[in-house]
DNA sequence: GTCTATACGGCGATAGAC
DNA sequence: GTCTATCGCCGTATAGAC
């Protein structure tokens, strides 16, 4: 196999696992058993641990941008506000079939003390921030809003609550509540 | 000093310190050095260091649950339903004040994955809804959105978004537009 | 391009003195 | 109640063969 193919095998791997166990909860040796190579492998191919995470959150933003661009070239400015609104909120679910995507890039949200992933997460945030802002023209609230019930979602499968979705009612009217569009993905999501 | 108050002593510290680097990324010699204690006594009064983050997350829970009963307890049914949830929500913002605290949770909320610390964290994000929904008479949608800015909030705080405050017309705007009160408190939280 | 073997450092935890 | 010393494991990274 090529190296650019397994390339992306590997960050494909790296997504599923930094996203169950974080950046530092994660061991090279997990994600090359999930990509079926050996550990320094892994390795040799990124130079560092810390720059295949990079590549990983690299992935992961650009995917979503391109998700979202894609509903802005779907609507082409013609329909309503609110029903483009929602098919944002649509898209990011989408995103959830992406194993670790999401939650990956939730836990580079929370590496902000760290001096090269900190900066990275921080810009990979602004962009979508300003995508939303300047290309698909939402009004600061509207973002805001956007973005925060993206962060309720994100927090929601880090917890890992939608395990206890059939167990208990009260997660079951909260997840229900908190998701734009039907649950399936994330219970999905969160049992895979 | 009794053993008590250093127990104390030492879940602040570790609070801070967790909050800054996350359960994994923090080691037990950190939190010694901050609490001005040796490494081994801070494991030997909690046992591992799991035992002692879950110290960190029942406080934090505690102290949350804490300030929004101090709010219900003012309110007493008298005011305006607006009024009330913009008391909620000033009464988080003060919660950035105690070093540490509103990053841990959100570090554990991350952790569900976790067989100990997930279910634990599940439990206190349930027992925050629980206690708005019934306590604090939000319907689920006030709650879903409460939470929402919320884990907005916490995120922003997790990537250190304010230290570029100033540097950068685009932050300045993300964050006067998704805190709820002003930004003073975050900002002196985020380069302490 | 991919592996096996291994060096090296760091961290949680234990032992035991004071 | 608190410290110093230290063990043993594990994880990243390197060396080098195939």
């Amino acid at each position: 196999m090529k190296a650019e193919d397994r390339r992306a095998l590997i960050i494909d791997a790296a997504m599923a696992v930094f996203g169950d166990t974080g950046y530092v909860g994660t061991t090279t040796d997990q994600i090359a058993r999930e990509a079926g190579v050996s550990q320094p492998y892994v390795v040799r191919m990124f130079g560092t641990k810390e720059k295949l995470f990079l590549a990983v959150l690299d992935r992961a933003l650009t995917r979503l941008l391109e998700s979202f661009r894609e509903v802005l070239a779907d609507d082409a400015g013609g329909g309503e506000r609110d029903e483009l609104h929602r098919r944002f909120g649509t898209a990011y679910i989408d995103l959830l079939r992406e194993r670790g995507l999401l939650a990956s890039l939730m836990h580079a949200f929370l590496l902000g003390t760290d001096p090269i992933i900190g900066k990275a997460a921080r810009c990979g945030f602004l962009d979508v921030y300003r995508f939303l802002r300047t290309e698909a023209d939402f009004t600061a609230e509207e973002v805001s809003e956007f973005l925060a019930g993206g962060m309720l979602i994100n927090t929601m499968l880090g917890t890992r609550m939608a395990d206890d979705y059939d167990s208990d009612p009260l997660v079951r009217e909260l997840l229900d509540t908190a998701l734009p569009t039907k649950v399936e993905h994330l219970i999905e999501a969160g049992r895979a």
